[in-house]
DNA sequence: ATAGGGTTAG
């Protein structure tokens, strides 16, 4: 603000001896002060200085409207710049190059086309100005043809060694899916500099052909700051965490050259939120303070993230805090009302929902997603269920599949089966493999045998891999006592070799991880962490703990169970945890799927006994243990 | 006046 108003005086200084001039003024007078407000936001000032020159009659000549346009959308009025493009006769290529790049800005994709169609129309030869943005056009609009087509015609007009074409050419290739074009055309190009091998390196990140781009990336003759952000970046995107922090640490080092801007920062920091790398997280953010790359609203953002998948909460809220209002856009707000609800802080959601509609905010459909699972993992079914009315009748947001899946899960929990199959019927898209997992987990916390059929017919055709899905009905035909159906599915499960999904989790301790598998004896500290789980269930059952086998399929023998449930990844990190810190510590667990009842229950005893706050991610949530209670309230 | 990296959800 302070700068914004020194810059006013300054310019008032500038504009008001000609603002008082009666006589008229020429024409070129004013092509250099709308070209100083140009990229300023000065809206105010442009506007006076359209009306002096209106009031005197001057008519624009197309140099000057060139300017004009430029000024206005600039400043965020893209209407007046229109209005002046349309009003000025003998458009020039200086003033066709302004609006179509004012209109490719605003992603006035298909007007942007339309103008670039009538400048040629007028046999008018785009330029090095031009074919940049009338691409980025064709690219939002994801239109291969039309860019094929484009591309013969800026041959056409004789741009075929311009470096700015090319890379742009290459770029609408890449974003098209285009990718075997893009290349081709990167061969060919007689000039390349580092953006267009940039470029084919996002082109192949955003394709997912990771080695082709470090390949690309380690053989680049000389690499800049967006070489290793797209790099970066592209590994975050992958689910690479480890490669793009590795990298990071790289570019830290002391023997390279580039040093990490602001989108560095932004792009790594879901890579440490990926793998719950809290102390990671936390060094990164230090290290954004000390360079002042912390103030950018965005990577505040990314810190509201990171700390939120990280466990830290109360983290994530700072950092929101710290967003400046004007600043909270909507993904910001969308990151904090996901925080809360992936926390299970269902009311939170909701208030920091009622928070970004008052602050003017419109939400979209991830909006939605965050406050309707924010409701179902908190219970709030009522609420839920209002706000999934009100997302399209009052914010023109049309429900997707995620949206119908938070809503099947917020009436699955109270046992409104047969409402959620209804639901599920109305839907106007097919419902997925979660939808039906859903209800299939509701019908058995709520022993619904017939929906539970009805949901697990679906699931063995959606996912025939899943062996989840089998054993949870024949446990439900086992627990009805209906002994044929039971051998039926041991049958099945043995003769098709159903995989197992291979369940892990991972803590973090002193900034290190430490991985295990289920059944786990590979770690150094293996034996200390076995003898600590033999111990575990006496020590436990003495607190009330009576041992879950449901969740183990009924095909092994009961001591098998309970011992297959004594090694879950879950425990086994717990038990490093435990080993490995004092009473008092708070450990944090992340694991690939959701978590078990059995180890559910285990660890709020474990929580309590060993005197450990814990904190499991699991797939979906997650849960807060201490003193023997879990934020889940036991429903999750 | 120009091209290339982008944070949320799943």
């Amino acid at each position: 603000m302070n700068q914004h108003n020194s810059q006013s005086s300054k310019l008032n200084t500038l504009l008001q001896p000609l603002l008082k001039l009666q006589a008229p003024v020429q024409a070129s007078t004013y092509a250099p002060i709308f070209q100083f407000l140009t990229g300023k936001n000065l809206l105010k000032p442009g506007q006076q200085l359209h009306a002096h020159m209106a009031l005197r009659g001057l008519r624009p000549t197309a140099f000057l409207a060139a300017k004009m346009v430029a000024m206005y959308a600039s400043s965020g009025d893209i209407s007046s710049a229109s209005h002046i493009f349309h009003a000025t006769a003998n458009p020039s290529l200086l003033l066709f190059n302004s609006i179509i790049r004012a209109f490719s800005l605003y992603k006035l994709s298909e007007k942007t086309i339309h103008i670039y169609a009538r400048m040629h129309s007028l046999n008018l030869r785009g330029d090095n100005f031009t074919y940049p943005f009338v691409l980025k056009s064709v690219t939002d609009l994801y239109c291969f043809q039309f860019g094929k087509c484009i591309h013969g015609l800026s041959l056409k007009d004789g741009l075929e060694f311009d470096i700015y074409v090319g890379t742009s050419l290459i770029d609408m290739y890449v974003k098209c899916g285009e990718l075997g074009d893009a290349h081709k055309l990167f061969d060919v190009m007689p000039l390349r500099d580092v953006s267009s091998w940039n470029t084919l390196i996002s082109g192949y990140m955003r394709d997912g052909v990771v080695d082709l781009a470090k390949e690309f990336f380690e053989n680049m003759p000389e690499k800049n700051i967006v070489s290793w952000t797209s790099m970066i970046s592209g590994y975050t995107q992958n689910g690479l965490a480890g490669e793009a922090l590795k990298l990071f640490d790289e570019m830290l080092s002391e023997d390279s050259e580039v040093k990490p801007n602001w989108v560095t920062v932004m792009s790594v920091l879901p890579a440490c939120a990926h793998s719950a790398a809290l102390d990671r997280g936390r060094s990164i953010h230090d290290f954004a303070r000390g360079r002042g790359l912390d103030s950018h609203p965005s990577v505040q953002t990314a810190l509201v993230g990171m700390y939120a998948k990280c466990g830290s909460l109360a983290d994530a809220r700072w950092c929101f805090d710290r967003i400046k209002l004007n600043d909270r856009n909507l993904v910001a707000w969308n990151t904090m009302i996901s925080a809360y609800a992936s926390h299970g802080h269902g009311f939170e959601a909701v208030s920091t929902f009622e928070d970004m509609i008052r602050a003017g905010v419109h939400p979209d459909d991830i909006t939605f997603t965050g406050l309707l699972s924010g409701c179902s993992h908190s219970g709030l079914v009522d609420v839920g269920l209002k706000y999934f009315d009100s997302m399209s009748t009052m914010y023109f947001v049309e429900p997707k599949h995620e949206h119908y899946a938070c809503v099947v899960d917020l009436l699955g929990r109270t046992g409104q089966l047969v409402k959620a199959y209804n639901l599920i019927s109305q839907m106007p898209m097919q419902a997925g493999a979660s939808i039906w997992g859903s209800l299939l987990a509701a019908s058995r916390s709520h022993r619904n045998l017939e929906i539970a059929e009805l949901a697990a017919k679906k699931l063995f055709v959606l996912e025939p891999d899943n062996s989840g899905n089998y054993v949870l009905l024949s446990n439900m035909y086992a627990e009805a006592g209906m002994w044929e159906e039971v051998n039926h599915f041991r049958a099945l499960l043995k003769s098709q070799g159903v995989k197992k999904n291979p369940g892990c989790s991972w803590i973090e301790i002193n900034g290190k991880a430490h991985l295990f598998l289920g059944g786990d004896a590979s770690h150094p500290q293996a034996k200390e962490i076995y003898k600590l789980l033999e111990e575990l269930p006496e020590k436990i059952k003495a607190a009330g703990y009576v041992p879950d086998t449901s969740f183990a399929l009924h095909d092994v023998s009961e001591e098998e169970k309970v011992y297959t449930l004594t090694t879950h990844s879950e425990k086994l990190a717990i038990a490093f945890g435990i080993l490995n810190t004092i009473p008092g510590t708070v450990l944090r667990i992340t694991k690939n799927l959701r978590i078990c009842g059995d180890c559910h229950t285990a660890i709020k005893f474990i929580s309590k006994i060993y005197v450990r706050e814990i904190i499991v991610r699991d797939v979906n949530r997650f849960h807060h243990f201490k003193d023997g209670l879990c934020s889940c309230r036991d429903y999750w």
